[in-house]
DNA sequence: CATGATGTCTGACTTAAGTCAGCTAATGCG
DNA sequence: CGCATTAGCTGACTTAAGTCAGACATCATG
């Protein structure tokens, strides 16, 4: 660690802290204190339930019992008791508060733009923002389970094949590879996990079964922003989870020499090389591990 | 502007906000509010006048008095009157106050190392970060007249010539270009200017004069991760105002077709395509402008 | 149905941060 | 010198944010 390389990390603290607040103004310049606004972004943002609100923004219960009566009286919001538990309550927006919660993210919408406007080479920035962001925020991605045919998880899938299209000499065509057939990686034959950092899809993996105690992992991709901190190995740790929960026993895959990094992986996490398993004209090398 | 950029910014915004607090958390963690330990903080950095930090800090002249105060107290900072001007104070460490300043650096440093440990290419992680900050910190990059032998003035310099070397075919050897002189870079011949981003060089110019109506200007470079923000065109205006005040009139550069991007800035800012004027080996394009 | 746990609300408090007006002492300038 | 300006200090105030203890209703469980 050369002195050179904190001075450039605290040098990005001092200017994020300063800028980031400026950048997101949104949450001031509307005459409202930042925890109501907070509370009120919480709630258009879909966060119903008031325990759930309070853990995701860490407060204390009384000061947001407070913070709710506020935005009540201004009209913006209405609580009602939760229809299974009446102890619990339950948030949502008024129409006023609906076009307030719009003025914020208008106001928020615009000025990320904005910024973006101001470079002279935005893809280059946003890639450097999502490396960034993604290293930062490691610890809050999670992985969501979901329908590979979900928009989100087809992003993730033509990233995949996009890659591997660059890749491999001669380059790649889904149509040629085995079986792309989507129910086979939903429950209860299979199962497809999305990583989701802050609701940006980075990565994905999928487990291919046919009900049987063998099931293959199939499209283990991470975006190239989310490299490098240990991605895969949670993707890889979920698809066998998923898969025990399938009742699967046995987990094989198929890779090529083209991707030495996923290979490490495999080998360094309890996979054993074993002969070709299928025809695909792809894949050069295959594993398997037995859970 | 795509809805998928505006969302990536917003999730850099919601992680950084986030996890900064988290990454520089050596303000926290030693029981002082935050207040104090911004200005304990300056006055390490080497602000002593009390006028300066409060400017820097936007601080109202009575919440400073009153936070210098409770250092005092706490035995940390001593203040006296400043020699020229007994109205304004200064402000110094004591052997604590010291002390407890190299804790807080100590913290903060051991953390931010922390964070590139623990990404698998550190290097590109910090380009990245270094592209943002740069980026969000657009408006607080100043230009300062340093000695071009200074030890940031010749990171510069040095980062200048590696990228010609990659540039032009057959490399660059700055022994046959003309006349590296410091002395002519220096008032009352010249001037040297460095771009300063939070104490990081992310850009210098040179003016190179002899004493008469005529200069040249040399060794324009802005950082890779500093383009795009229109520095560029902020140093030539810095260079032509320094030349100004050294009475120079006429102001001459050569460049080459290597470096388009430079062409075009001159064309755009009054420069107008002259003859060779040195037999310089690298260059094959010259211009001047009259100030 | 008694009991303890849970979720929310309320009142009384603390702390940090900041604003504002008026004061004092030093300074610069005609 | 007189006078306006400047830098800093002080007291009285406000606001936002958060903590804590207790009240109250609801719920789950034996």
């Amino acid at each position: 660690m050369t002195s050179d390389a904190i001075a450039r990390i605290r040098r990005f603290n001092r200017i994020v802290t300063a800028e980031v607040g400026a950048l997101d103004t949104s949450f001031l310049g509307r005459g409202r204190p930042l925890g109501s606004a907070r509370v009120l972004n919480a709630i258009g943002h879909g966060q119903s339930d008031v325990t759930a609100i309070r853990e995701r923004l860490n407060l204390d219960s009384g000061l947001m019992s407070r913070l709710l009566r506020a935005l009540e009286e201004e009209g913006l919001i209405e609580t009602v008791p939760h229809p299974e538990d009446a102890r619990r309550r339950v948030a949502r927006l008024t129409p006023a508060g609906a076009a307030e919660f719009a003025a914020y993210e208008d106001l928020s919408n615009t000025q990320a733009g904005g910024f973006l406007d101001r470079h002279a080479r935005p893809d280059e920035l946003l890639a450097a923002m999502d490396l960034v962001a993604s290293a930062l925020g490691r610890h809050r991605i999670a992985l969501e389970e979901m329908d590979p045919r979900d928009p989100v998880a087809r992003a993730c899938l033509e990233a995949y094949y996009a890659e591997l299209a660059v890749r491999f000499e001669g380059g790649f065509d889904v149509k040629l590879s085995r079986d792309p057939d989507a129910a086979d990686m939903i429950r209860p034959r299979g199962a497809f996990l999305v990583a989701l950092s802050e609701e940006l899809a980075v990565g994905c993996v999928g487990v291919k079964g046919q009900g049987g105690a063998v099931a293959e992992v199939k499209r283990l991709w991470v975006s190239p922003a989310a490299r490098g901190i240990g991605l895969a190995h949670k993707l890889m740790a979920g698809a066998e989870e998923a898969a025990r929960s399938l009742g699967v026993e046995v987990l094989r895959l198929d890779t090529n020499k083209a991707l030495p990094e996923a290979q490490k992986l495999y080998r360094s996490t309890g996979w054993t090389e074993i002969p070709r398993f299928n025809d695909d004209p792809y894949p050069d090398t295959f594993f398997e591990k037995r859970l």
